[in-house]
DNA sequence: ATGCTGACTATGT
DNA sequence: TACATAGCCAGCA
């Protein structure tokens, strides 16, 4: 019984959103728009937002690696206290106004880590 | 079925 | 740099 609304769609947008979260690595930070493009849903940049919101408490998705294209925390409330703090914790640092310099902390997608060449 | 809202982005002023 | 507008798609009343 699917309990969990996700990850079962037709055409599994949500799972496509996931695994390309997935791969943000540790101390790098992408926008929802990137997200989609790596997801394969170019201009679709609000379903990311949507697949991330959708996301179950305690997944194993690094939801918090996703920022808007200022470099800032979209969502407000809780979620988004507890998004910084995790983004601190792996070594982001935000400017006074609460925004990350995306030039420096932006991941940059289909650079491989060090595989060589 | 229709209309509004929303964890968005790109472009123009 | 900041605000306004248009485009896009899914969920909900």
């Amino acid at each position: 019984m699917p309990s969990t609304s996700n990850e079962n769609r037709p055409d599994g947008t949500h799972r496509r959103i996931h695994d390309a979260v997935r791969r943000i690595p540790r101390g790098r930070v992408a926008t929802y728009g990137q997200i989609a493009r790596v997801a394969r849903l170019p201009g679709q940049a609000r379903l990311g937002g949507y697949a991330l919101h959708a996301l179950p408490r305690g997944s194993t998705v690094p939801w918090q690696r996703v920022v808007n294209a200022r470099g800032e925390i979209s969502v407000g409330g809780e979620s988004g206290v507890r998004q910084r703090q995790l983004l601190e914790r792996e070594g982001i640092r935000f400017d006074p106004r609460g925004r990350i310099p995306l030039t420096k902390f932006q991941w940059r997608a289909g650079s491989a880590p060090h595989k060589k060449k």
